[in-house]
DNA sequence: AAACGCAATTATGGATACAAATTAGGTTAT
DNA sequence: ATAACCTAATTTGTATCCATAATTGCGTTT
């Protein structure tokens, strides 16, 4: 967490000017801290804190927060602060049911339009993935995962849908972040290089289906219905109740 | 336009609390306005303008833009600012390409998903959009014309499916704005009347097509080739440049 | 001793003040 | 007369300041 730590005004981070468009170089240090789950959900992200850690003032960081929250990765209650989002239950199921919609559409339209270069690129992408993944660098595994999906999108040339993604990517990884199951990290590498191959023989019906499943797969291997039940505070302690008569709860 | 003036305290437009969010109310009007047509595409948003109208602070209005702008509704350029937004041509068979795909997920669900109260509901709404047509309030027309959508997708029962769709049925009504050809204003209640039945009757497979052939008859009504032409200026002048010769395009 | 209420502190929401950049208008020189 | 340049005014970007709401800790009361 203490990369951010570095100066906004002694990071050279466009390579162009040396301070264009501050606002959006932190939105994208936040967004990428959240992504690689640096953050994770439910941290408080005060103004204030974040303005000493990047050198600016809050006016800054507000409108940072403010862009975030459009992205629904963080959470804005009004009066209360800003804090990192956290996915219920039913919106991880909306957001993978949304995605499934969403790439079914993206991988035919993929099918039709990819060039050998596009899918040399993937190629090259899968393999980063699968390097990341050894080395069990788990941020940048999940990071280049997502973005495996959204190159898919690039390839398909229609920039509304890739913008749309984006999105849901992002929210799928707070998702992982909050939902996953303690041993199973699913691989998702072969799956994606079955995909690649059905993109560049042009087999629509073959692509989609892939990719459906494929989605399907990462949203079943999250523990959704156990944690249904742990959001549920009455739920939770409803034993310690029904057992307290017998001492079966209380503490020495 | 004027409609804008009403005082921000005056007005108790939540029933609740005298001032509740006064950020979300502007943020609505705004975006209100710009899908009613009420602000034209290329209008230019000054900040201390709007903060006069609406009496607040620059402050609030820069919010409310920039959410404006994570919808793609404005556009804000750096040190240059806002500006009610224009799609290009490409932007616009981007728009609605994604929606086909989008919304061909969504009645899909709604097939399966809707019940008796929500096909009347949806019917009702097909009614008070055939009002507005008869009585001329082409706003009306076209914010009730793209309600009708949402309703769909809210059917659907997939919140997220459901804000993706407004961002892209709000950029709809910008493209409209831009590129309608004059006599043509396509009345699609007869269509919205149709998708409802094949909702109703569950038929996913009809709904799925009636739905993709309404969305490629929107768009076939917006004279998108013509216009393309004219966003590239050098195409404009060229007839000029090759007759200056013979004095063709020459002022008296 | 425990629970309720009050006050102080902290943080957010909004307004104002200041700095930087762009645009428009005027002046000057060719 | 036209074109280029320079200056002034408007507008955006950022920081600081004030007001209001929420949280926390302490004291009082039962």
């Amino acid at each position: 967490m203490t990369e951010l730590m570095q100066s906004a005004e002694t990071v050279d981070r466009n390579g162009k000017s040396g301070k264009r468009n501050i606002q959006t170089w932190i939105y994208g240090q936040i967004f990428g801290a959240i992504l690689e789950q640096r953050l994770a959900p439910g941290t408080k992200l005060a103004e204030d804190a974040l303005g000493d850690i990047f050198g600016v003032s809050r006016t800054v960081i507000r409108a940072v927060l403010q862009r975030l929250s459009h992205d629904h990765v963080v959470d804005i209650r009004p009066n209360r602060g800003a804090v990192v989002a956290s996915l219920s239950v039913d919106e991880v199921r909306d957001v993978f049911e949304a995605r499934r919609v969403i790439e079914a559409g993206v991988i035919d339209l993929a099918c039709r339009r990819c060039d050998d270069s596009d899918v040399s690129a993937l190629r090259d992408l899968v393999t980063e993935e699968q390097a990341a993944f050894t080395a069990g660098d788990r941020g940048a595994w999940i990071r280049l995962s997502g973005e495996f999906h959204l190159r898919v999108a690039e390839v398909a040339g229609n920039q509304t849908l890739a913008n749309t993604l984006r999105a849901l990517v992002s929210r799928t990884s707070l998702a992982i972040s909050e939902y996953e199951t303690p041993g199973q990290s699913a691989c998702s590498q072969p799956e994606h290089l079955a995909l690649i191959d059905a993109i560049e023989a042009g087999d629509k019906a073959l692509a989609t289906d892939l990719m459906t499943r494929h989605l399907r797969g990462c949203e079943a291997v999250l523990d959704l219905e156990e944690r249904e039940a742990g959001t549920d505070l009455r739920a939770v302690f409803s034993e310690v109740f029904a057992t307290r008569d017998e001492g079966g709860g209380q503490p020495a």
